[in-house]
DNA sequence: AAAAATTATGAAATAAAATTTCATTTTTCC
DNA sequence: GGAAAAATGAAATTTTATTTCATAATTTTT
């Protein structure tokens, strides 16, 4: 939370010397950067002390850490701010409004991110048996996406965006097998079944989806995703981004994971492609 | 100017042992601020005047004013640094590297596109007689993604990722039609080639590639999406993403140019959706 | 290739800044 | 009105940063 209203907003719990301290800041907090434990002291006609027990009492570890802080909240207004896009925007304003609040969401989403989970699903994948992606709409276009990625380190994957081959595939799993069920909302109930049917067959089910979602609910390991689509003309767009760089940080686990031998397996199926391309002249 | 950029550009005109101390921090600012000198000079292998030096020569006053201006570059986001995956890097590391870096690319994307030549784009879009996106790869999810969206807007669309189907539906493609070719090299050989094609059956060829590449040759317009794959292992990563969130610009200023009552319906395509999903409870 | 000049570096000393301790003052509550 | 609690600041202490200066490394000159 941005500290100056932090502390705008714990004003009456301060003590009387506190409050001259938070006025000071507050009034001009630019200058309070640049300035010693007792300049401001100074200025608020206070005590060296009481500045220190100022910045305790807003959870900072002391005066430099309270500066940090401050500095943080005062630079220049955060730049990937949530703009909604306008009826009478420019090619160029709303143009830079989705990819700033495209960037806004990812930032969002690797902070509802849980690195613990990311290891484990790593873990279960590097040993999976076979690794089934299920999307449906947008979704499935990261589905899609995570086979194309997973496909190159030679496992056994598929991908189905489809809801009988969905059901099918589900049932049809077994100890070993790796699920992944992607959905923004959590609440489409052909998936959440989907998931469902594969848990009672033994499969690890990981979910790609938001906090508290029905389909969070049964998965064996829930990724969270949480980012808000405000900006979105009803359609999915922040969602699937982030979803897809989660895929990215899931391959990429799986690659390092694996080792450097397998790296150089990599470059070869990238190398494979080359004949298909037109040279670069350099 | 961001410091870390700062720090990044004069690496060169640094002495070594200051250097030593710019690749600590480079690699992990935020652990930096937390540290005093003396930790952070520990770190380096050097001595604290050295630190003290370094500040200096990045035009702050001393090491304190040095970590107010980096916390500021933190707040600010990302650090524009492209951080590659190291080997031995944490979930947590990888994690945090991948969203910075294709936040980063998001940032060099958006610089890249020309958005003269975004409302050319939408201008064509919305009046096409049909529009086709045709993608391999990587670029295939995106245009699976952007005929699931423009689907939506209830026009004539398709989308291929089969090189037959690409090269007979370039073929019999005619005025007024528009293809969408998508790829981040523009050197696929076969993508070029129906890129060609479609634009000598008089189709609007709007390619979706890096700036020079054979393929914008061949295109009527070109969205120039120019990013490194620097932090790839071997995978198109946020090449793809860019992509995608040119796709939403794209759609985004389509609806625009439909106009209210255009959203009103994209709105009811959106909750025709509902009886599918399970009830929120709220 | 040696000598001189320049630049870079760190140990130690110094200075600055922040924090702690503790005695005094103010406020609160009965 | 007075005991208890809380707030406050002076001084001492500790931590942190900076300066000074001698030495080492590098570059330039001869």
């Amino acid at each position: 939370m941005n500290i100056l209203e932090k502390i705008a907003n714990e004003l009456d719990t301060l003590s009387k010397s506190e409050r001259k301290v938070a006025e000071v800041i507050l009034s001009s907090p630019s200058t309070v950067i640049h300035s010693s434990i007792a300049a401001l002291a100074k200025q608020a006609n206070i005590s060296e002390p009481t500045v220190n027990r100022f910045c305790r009492r807003l959870d900072t570890k002391g005066y430099p850490d309270f500066k940090l802080h401050l500095a943080q909240s005062l630079a220049n207004g955060t730049p990937y701010v949530n703009r909604h896009v306008d009826e009478n925007d420019s090619a160029d304003e709303y143009t830079a409004k989705i990819f700033e609040s495209t960037m806004a969401s990812l930032e969002l989403a690797r902070k509802s991110l849980d690195p613990t989970l990311i290891n484990r699903s790593v873990d279960v994948l590097t040993q999976a048996n076979k690794i089934s992606f299920f999307g449906l709409g947008a979704s499935a276009i990261v589905a899609h996406d995570a086979q194309n990625k997973f496909f190159r380190f030679n496992v056994p994957v598929v991908y189905f965006d489809d809801i009988l081959m969905q059901r099918m595939s589900a049932i049809n799993s077994r100890q070993g097998d790796v699920v992944i069920v992607i959905s923004h909302t959590g609440r489409t109930k052909s998936l959440v079944e989907v998931a469902s049917l594969a848990k009672e067959n033994d499969a690890t089910v990981i979910g790609i989806t938001t906090t508290g979602t029905p389909l969070a609910k049964e998965c064996s390991i829930v990724l969270s995703v949480d980012v808000s689509e405000d900006t979105d003309l009803y359609m999915p767009m922040s969602s699937r981004i982030a979803q897809l760089a989660l895929v990215d940080v899931l391959a990429t686990g799986f690659t390092l994971r694996r080792g450097s031998k397998f790296r150089d397996n990599l470059k070869k199926v990238k190398d494979s492609l080359r004949s298909s391309r037109f040279d670069r002249k350099e």
